[in-house]
DNA sequence: CAAGAGATCATCT
DNA sequence: GATGATCTCTTGA
């Protein structure tokens, strides 16, 4: 059923952040994990761009969280926030620019007895539209920052669809960002019902 | 449906 | 010691 698997190679997460970002809508999240795997077409994104953007961590320079950021593209950028969510990033750009790509939901294709499992809902809308809820959707966490995209644990693969319609719009819950606030670079595809708000 | 509160902890000051 | 790249539940129209 699935069209000829072809995982996304280092090269397109070594693009620029906001080319990254917008490609990746549509594609495929691949997990593979001892209970089963789970598979998502992503929906919605944001980008976080470098040290200027107050809004990306590693604005506060290279700490031991974001020092996965400053390393090489196509690696996961996965960290705990507000004591309860994990959110899943992939890193972008060169070595020692830190930027990635914050995936924020997907619309589950594959494995969604699983993720209703973890979610402990029903509702295929629900289970996935929110960077928190797709993450325990997916069974991610800590132990997979670092995790290399080009490998077998977590990856993405290329759909074959044409390039979905898609606006922007400010990123979500960067208050404190000053005129980074208002970047237009959330990304998300037209009219999809599984983005986390329209 | 909108708004608000509360949950809970790794990280950095 | 403060603070989040959030989610869910409750309240009240």
């Amino acid at each position: 059923m699935r069209r000829p698997v072809v995982k996304l190679p280092r090269s397109f997460y070594q693009q620029p952040t906001l080319d990254v970002a917008r490609q990746l809508l549509g594609k495929y999240l691949v997990r593979r994990h001892g209970e089963g795997t789970t598979v998502g077409r992503v929906v919605e994104t944001e980008a976080y761009v470098g040290p200027e953007d107050k809004a990306c961590h590693a604005s506060r320079g290279r700490t031991p969280r974001t020092q996965v950021m400053f390393g090489s593209a196509g690696y996961a950028y996965v960290y705990l926030i507000y004591g309860f969510h994990h959110m899943l990033n992939l890193v972008t750009e060169t070595k020692d620019f830190p930027a990635a790509v914050l995936i924020r939901a997907v619309e589950p294709l594959q494995g969604i007895e699983l993720m209703a499992e973890r979610r402990a809902t029903k509702e295929r809308r629900n289970l996935a539209s929110g960077p928190g809820k797709l993450c325990q959707a997916f069974a991610i966490d800590r132990t997979l920052n670092g995790n290399d995209l080009c490998g077998e644990v977590l990856y993405l693969e290329d759909s074959g669809d044409p390039a979905p319609k898609f606006v922007t719009t400010p990123r979500i819950g960067v208050d404190y960002a000053g005129e980074w606030t208002h970047k237009p670079w959330r990304f998300l595809i037209r009219d999809n019902e599984f983005v986390s708000r329209p």
